[in-house]
DNA sequence: AACTCGGGGCA
DNA sequence: TGCCCAGAGTT
C-alpha cells in the first residue's frame, strides 16, 4: 500500500518543515510548534534563535521576555516556561547537548513523543515516524491500527512507508487528518486513499 | 479520563 | 463571531 506515494500525489504543496540549523534549534522549534502550524513557528524563531542560539542563554532568559517573544504562538505561558526550564535542564544534565535518545528528550518539560521523534528522525537520522492525533486517527481509519497505542501505530506505519521518508512522513499524514480524514464528518469522497480505508469500507 | 493553555484558521 | 485545535502537563 503506498499511502505516502498518494498523499504526496495528492497535495503536492504541502508546507513541510521547520527551520533550523542544529538540534537545538529543531528541538525548540518542535516544542513551540505544538497545537499550531510550522508556519506559525518559523515566523518566531526567525527572531528566537539569535536572541537565545543555545541552551545557555535559553537557560537564563527571563519567564517575562521569553512570554514577549514568543507571544503570537498560543499557549506561549507554557511554552515559556517549559523551554527555560528545558534549557536548565541541558545544561546541569546533558551539558549542554541536545539528547539523542528518546528517554533523554522526553525528561525536557514541552518534549513528548511527537518532540521526541521529529527531532530523533530529523536532526540525528534516528529512524523514527512521528505520530500526533492526526497521524493516529488517519492509521486507525485505515485500519492499520486499531485498539494500538501511539508507540505501536508508528511501528505499522514504518512496515508501510519507505525509509527514506520516515523523518518527513507526518507532515502529510497530518495535512490529510487535518483538510480531509477529519474528526468529525471526514470528507472521504475526495480521499485518494479510500479504496484502501476500512473506515470508508464500513460506512459505505 | 478530563481539563488547561491561546492565537490562528476556518466556516 | 464562534468553534476547534499541527500536544503535553496536571489532577
Amino acid at each position: 500500500m503506498k499511502i505516502l506515494k498518494l498523499l504526496k500525489e495528492t497535495y503536492p504543496d504541502v508546507e513541510t518543515a521547520l527551520d533550523f540549523e542544529n538540534p537545538y534549534q529543531l528541538l525548540v522549534a518542535t516544542i513551540l510548534s505544538a497545537q499550531t502550524t510550522d508556519i506559525q513557528v518559523n515566523k518566531v524563531t526567525n527572531n528566537l534563535f539569535p536572541k537565545y542560539p543555545s541552551p545557555k542563554e535559553l537557560s537564563e532568559a527571563t519567564q517575562e521576555e521569553l512570554e514577549n517573544d514568543i507571544k503570537t504562538i498560543g499557549l506561549y505561558k507554557n511554552k515559556s516556561k517549559n523551554l527555560i526550564k528545558t534549557g536548565k535542564i541541558l545544561m546541569e544534565k546533558f551539558n549542554g547537548v541536545i539528547p539523542d535518545t528518546r528517554e533523554g528528550l522526553m525528561e525536557l518539560p514541552g518534549a513528548g513523543r511527537k518532540t521526541a521523534n521529529v527531532v530523533l528522525s530529523n536532526a540525528f537520522n534516528i529512524p523514527a515516524i512521528a505520530v500526533d492525533t492526526h497521524v493516529f486517527r488517519v492509521s486507525r481509519r485505515l485500519g492499520l491500527s486499531q485498539g494500538k497505542t501511539p508507540d505501536e501505530v508508528e511501528q505499522d506505519l514504518m512496515k508501510i512507508i519507505p525509509k527514506e521518508d520516515w523523518k518527513d512522513a507526518h507532515h502529510w499524514l497530518i495535512w490529510h487528518g487535518r483538510l480531509v480524514c477529519k474528526a468529525q464528518n471526514p470528507n472521504c469522497q475526495s480521499c485518494p486513499l479510500s479504496s484502501e480505508c476500512c473506515f470508508f469500507q464500513n460506512s459505505h
